[in-house]
DNA sequence: CTGTTAGCGCATTCAC
DNA sequence: GTGAATGCGCTAACAG
């Protein structure tokens, strides 16, 4: 039924090797024979099974990437970088959601190993004790991509969440705002939660101002919760007069809660977001933020990879890529 | 330096063979021995070679996916509820964007198929002939979602488009307009334009309406497509009363547009999309839409496909999956 | 309930 | 340049 590498052999008149061969592209055949083989192959309609291959080679040009949340549209634009580049280098990828649910995680990653995968992708929440344990067990390289990760000992590549929430809480500053509220993603999370939380804590620091708690509300970094936390902030006495959130699904929340209150964008209330996701500048008025590159945190993570996998040298494991103030319509000076 | 099955049956005191069997949870083996096999599988880290097996088993419990493109809001919905279904049934699945191009269609379809996939979920424009070639030489199953095929040999599932549309029309004739822009997707793209245009078409004449060319503009799907074709109708004199779109995105550029001009949504002009991503409700007015059950459309395909590789009996293999509408903010009767 | 024996389809030595 | 032989790690009869 199927048609084997023996048989392609058999029709073309030469061994199995041979036929390895071509299928290869190994140097050291005779072009008349390869003609041979390659009509044999047509004729045939042989397809190398990749299987058997990755068995024999012990390499499958297959990589492991677990991902939250695919329906996301932050990774799913990272997961196209990612499928880019893998694909620029003749990798497939085996993609698996894990919502950043440790266990599901851990699950993920034995079943990726258990399937030969030349490497792994990990992108989550936070890197535990448990994860490191997975990780220990295999020799396949692993890179983070949009991960933290406390000891600092796998390759990576992110942006430096602090940074990027200081810088945003800044341009908040520089526009004369001083009441400025903060809706932050859970201080477990620790790069969309407490990292953003610091950047923005020691923005107001370096300007002299004491950050207040009720300036503060926890979100699931989700689009009604960014609702939801300004609903709060709108019934503050004095009202803020700029938000500031840890995603920009929060930051359109809020945009339409302020409007839904009656109020205007920018002129009554400012808000600044953090991400750049494409709906950033499909809202009225459309998003001040701070992007992430996202297509690239992924380009760069897979291209990464494929280095480790190929053990080539790589200079430097830990990329950080640099953020970037977007400035659309979300964002004016105070009006006193 | 890997620990194999056989090591395993040394430590444990038995054969191979007994190793496999607990590993499968095969029936008939002395809870003993069951017991000793596991303590020796933990005690040597053992994990079993998926590639291994699938060469012995045929079987890879992998499948593949091709998408047009993970990035796209719609896609990814879909690809979530494909992921969460394949790993309900312990599948994994390849994941490769194709962005609806022939070509790359065709190849990766073919590099799934060597790496011996237990079956193909198929998502792009239109299935030609050369698919059908490619799909004519494997004979793992195949399911098409969200995705048109003339003869209608294929597994698949999908909505009615062209049906989607007539009721998107017909609503808005229902509150009144009778003047109905509406920007359409590439009539060569069978779903997304050729069937919905039809849909647009067949409604009007429903209502006793003449369809008129310049009410019609072709975009690409997108925001900024939906923007610039509002534009249009926008000089237009007289002016539509309501703006029908092929897809979510183009209609919240028309409502962008349409504010943006200076004008109200609804009031002035009522704005009907297609598909209820997620963002049809993140915006104001909230988009009045006819919504796909994107994630269902990937869990039921995905559910199709598993039943397909087990050889269970199917009594439909051609399932159409109900629309709805969704009644929000951005339509209204028409003011006279 | 358990062990023996063959392959699965290919890459990869090592000869020639 | 090419062929023969071996084994990758496992499943699947078949015996017993």
């Amino acid at each position: 039924m199927t048609v084997t590498i023996y048989d392609v052999a058999r029709e073309a008149g030469v061994s199995m090797a041979t036929v390895s061969r071509v299928v290869n592209n190994n140097t050291n055949v005779k072009p008349l024979t390869r003609k041979k083989v390659y009509e044999a192959i047509e004729m045939l309609g042989y397809r190398p099974n990749a299987v058997a291959r990755g068995l024999a080679s012990k390499k499958t040009t297959t990589v492991g990437v677990v991902i939250p949340d695919i329906s996301n549209t932050f990774f799913s634009e990272v997961a196209r970088g990612i499928e880019d580049i893998a694909n620029m280098y003749h990798y497939n990828i085996i993609l698996c959601n894990a919502d950043k649910r440790k266990e599901k995680e851990i699950r993920v990653i034995n079943t990726l190993l258990e399937k030969q995968v030349d490497g792994l992708l990990f992108m989550g929440g936070t890197v535990t004790d448990e994860h490191r344990d997975a990780f220990r067990t295999t020799n396949v390289p692993i890179v983070l991509c949009a991960t933290s990760e406390a000891t600092n000992t796998y390759a990576s590549v992110d942006i430096n969440h602090e940074k990027a929430a200081y810088d945003a809480v800044t341009l908040l500053l520089n526009h004369g705002h001083r009441q400025i509220g903060f809706i932050c993603g859970s201080l477990e999370d620790t790069n969309n939660g407490l990292a953003r939380y610091n950047g923005y804590k020691k923005a107001l620091e370096s300007a002299g101002l004491e950050m207040r708690e009720e300036l503060v509300r926890i979100g699931n970094l989700r689009y009604d919760s960014g609702i939801d936390a300004t609903k709060y902030f709108l019934g503050l006495e004095p009202r803020p007069t700029a938000i500031f959130t840890a995603t920009d699904e929060m930051a359109i929340g809020a945009i339409h809660a302020i409007q839904d209150f009656g109020l205007r964008v920018p002129h009554d209330i400012s808000v600044v977001g953090i991400d750049n996701i494409r709906m950033a500048s499909m809202v009225r008025p459309q998003l001040t933020t701070v992007a992430q590159p996202m297509y690239d945190l992924g380009a760069v993570a897979m291209r990464l990879l494929t280095k480790l996998i190929n053990k080539e040298t790589v200079e430097d494991t830990r990329v950080i890529l640099s953020h970037e103030v977007i400035t659309r319509n979300s964002l004016s000076h105070v009006y006193k």
